[in-house]
DNA sequence: GTCTTGTATCGATGAGTGTCGATACAAGGG
DNA sequence: CCCTTGTATCGACACTCATCGATACAAGAC
């Protein structure tokens, strides 16, 4: 980003993944996933630590997959998610900028 | 992220950044204002490119200063930004996931 | 001073978003 | 079968946001 200007269609398609990351909650739950033991979690481990209702963690988590955020599966009861780590290391590297960019900054 | 989940007050205040990311214009905006020579544009640089009236740009330019991603100056008849490299680098640096989250991912 | 150019603010409006309760769907147990 | 538990969808509401035209402010030229 910081090499070149993004192009119209570039800018849209990262501007949907930011926008998936522009929420407390989201970004909570992503955490949560993340850091989770063996790198997933069950809906059910990710509705206590919130104060929002069931169906609002359930919005944000279709959120979050829909943004390429997180995958998810159903096995037997639960259904699983997990973060997609591509998709965030593309992220990050976007926002990488050069220690000093401007002359005496 | 990936470590340990995020508090309240941290993913509110994260959460602010990205929200200010998550509008292709204000993408656009930035990486023009980041790959610009000398690391800085005035904003009479910054209309031409887009489709959008002047207020709208001058408008997104306050939420990426609001959000501390951008810095501005008024030099004269213009005023000029540059990018916050720290705060870009913040971001960058919460969204690095490991290379293999989950088992057989 | 007046005029012109660059930038920001204001007020309005249409579209989008986070949240909820109610409800539907999925899957296993009795 | 019915019942229970886990998860998703639906419909509604209050709120926020991107955008605009009009206007105000800043600074230099004349």
């Amino acid at each position: 980003m910081t090499r070149e200007p993004l192009g119209e269609a570039d800018a849209t398609d990262v501007a949907r993944m930011f926008k998936a990351l522009s929420d407390p909650v989201r970004l909570r739950l992503l955490s949560l996933i993340a850091s989770h033991e063996g790198g997933e979690a069950c809906v059910c481990d990710l509705i206590g630590p919130f104060d929002v209702s069931q169906p609002t963690i359930s919005h944000h988590l279709k959120v979050l997959r829909e943004a390429g955020l997180v995958g998810s599966e159903r096995r037997g009861t639960w259904v699983y998610y997990w973060v997609q780590p591509v998709a965030l290391n593309r992220l990050s590297a976007l926002l990488q900028a050069p220690v000093a960019t401007r002359v005496g900054a």
